[in-house]
RNA sequence: GGGCAAGUAGCCAAGUGGCCAACGGCAACAGACUGUAAAUCUGUCCUCUUCGGAGUUCGGUGGUUCGAAUCCAUCCUUGCCCA
């Protein structure tokens, strides 16, 4: 199956540029993507693109990572109902460090391959491009009126909140990052989200009117959920690839609570699982669907993929004791057990405190596991938390020292899958 | 520079002198049901709280009033039109 036919069947391509395919038949392509530095961690939602640049190379086609030095300082309007804020340098700096240093992760930099993926900064050819040269070489050669028909302008001078200037250029810039490439590294491809597309197009038009050189680029959609929320927010917010900021643990856990409507896409998308393997998965899946075969496996895949094995084996081991035998009592888990459940968030609490007795709502508050005592008594209210996984039912209760389990933790639960470990010290 | 319109909680959005911490929807969190699903129903959803309340909000600042998100002045931001 060709990387575009394995592609398309995955879902991950949305927009396509005629002939795209051909070229990536005919020899080696170098393809790219860009990554803004908006955070110093990507998330989850980088993970596609990721997986689009490592398919690539697996096709013996070469990879080129763009990380965005300069168009993180101009902001995209792709997709933005309102202006963005400009990040200071300094933001800009540690954001650009912190996503390089992920990204090198996934991908083969080795220089002995003849497809080696590579990674560049387009800060390095925009420092010293003055504004002047700039719109002589470069808007002299796209039109206002073309720039004005692309979807993520008209939006913006149809709504309400207007558009800077900087953003009005940001297609240009990006353009240009394209058309760098096409002459400096051979680079005839570029993918990205389908929000990208506007900005792609005006890349291969530059590169088309200054070279009369061929471009070839296509998008993949962006993903959504089913049930229409934002694909990789969750109560704690994004899930990040930064295993400082999401433990493995909760990394596994969000993939393994995915909806059924949408593991079936998803394990398509986020696997690189020949499509035998995951016909039969599917299929086995609807067989039985308790027993989230998809979800497993798409969990086990990609918790590999962005932490190793290792950590992928840790967090089966967190799950397995907090979830498979839930009417266990907590005593039966063992010293060790508590201790080696990675990425339960854990916290301390003053063993001298503890022995004199502390209200149940004080002392969530205090361990920092709700913000404060009113949003403890009202989840206690709720009934959304337990205590050594037996229901808080009443809002006086006092836990003292003889709630230890092996005399130094306690286990508490806010609803049925969040896990904070209390350790008396 | 002139004219008109707008700015309300994470988002959308009602409110146009007291009954307003502010209708409603989305998102979010928790409960029930379940499969650590989905859908549905219920509760919570500015901050703190000894659950009785207390404090700070409706672009900013001043003012009128016993009392303002609501009236006035001024400034800021945005959109549209004119120059």
């Amino acid at each position: 199956m060709s990387l575009i036919k394995d592609l398309q069947w995955r879902g991950l391509i949305r927009d396509i540029i005629p002939g795209t395919e051909e070229q990536l038949n005919r020899e080696m392509t170098s393809g790219y993507i860009g990554f803004d530095p908006t955070a110093e961690s990507l998330h989850i939602g980088s993970l596609v693109p990721i997986i689009l640049l490592v398919h690539l190379q697996k096709a013996n086609h070469k990879p080129i990572v763009l990380v965005g030095g300069a168009t993180g300082m101009v902001g995209d309007p792709s997709g933005k109902s309102e202006e963005r804020n400009l990040l200071d340098e300094d933001t800009l700096n540690r954001n650009l460090a912190g996503v390089k240093r992920q990204l090198e992760k996934y991908l083969d930099f080795n220089p002995a391959l003849p497809n080696a993926a590579e990674m560049v900064n387009n800060y390095d050819w925009f420092k010293d491009f003055s504004f002047l040269n700039f719109i002589r070489d470069v808007g002299k050669h796209i039109t206002v009126n073309y720039m004005m028909s692309k979807d993520s302008v008209k939006k913006r001078l149809d709504g309400e909140a207007g558009m800077s200037f900087t953003e009005f250029t940001y297609q240009l810039v990006q353009g240009y990052d394209f058309y760098w490439l096409y002459t400096h590294k051979n680079c005839k491809l570029q993918m990205g989200g389908s929000d990208q597309w506007g900005n792609i197009t005006t890349g291969t038009e530059l590169i088309r009117r200054k070279n009369g050189g061929d471009a070839f680029a296509f998008t993949c959609p962006l993903l959504t959920k089913s049930d229409g929320g934002k694909f990789g927010k969750t109560e704690k917010g994004n899930i990040w690839l930064d295993p400082e900021k999401t433990s493995p643990y909760q990394f596994y856990q969000f993939w393994l609570n995915a909806a059924d409507a949408d593991a079936e896409g998803w394990i398509k998308i986020f696997t690189f699982l020949g499509k035998e393997e995951i016909d039969l998965l599917t299929e086995k899946h609807k067989q039985d669907p308790a027993a989230r075969i998809l979800q497993k496996a798409l969990a086990k895949e990609i918790t590999t993929f962005v932490h190793g094995a290792d950590e992928y084996q840790k967090a089966i081991l967190t799950t397995e004791k907090l979830f498979a035998n839930q009417t266990a009592p907590a005593e039966s888990l063992s010293e060790e057990d508590l201790q080696s459940m990675e990425g339960v968030v854990k916290s301390a609490y003053e063993l001298n405190k503890l022995k004199g007795g502390t209200d149940i709502v004080s002392f969530l508050a205090e361990s920092g596991i709700l913000a404060s005592k009113g949003e403890a008594r009202k989840m206690i209210q709720n009934g959304g938390i337990s205590v050594n996984r037996k229901k808080v039912d009443n809002a006086q209760l006092v836990i003292n020292d003889s709630f230890l389990l092996h005399a130094k933790y306690l286990l508490i639960q806010k609803g049925k899958k969040n896990y904070y470990l209390v350790e008396a010290v």
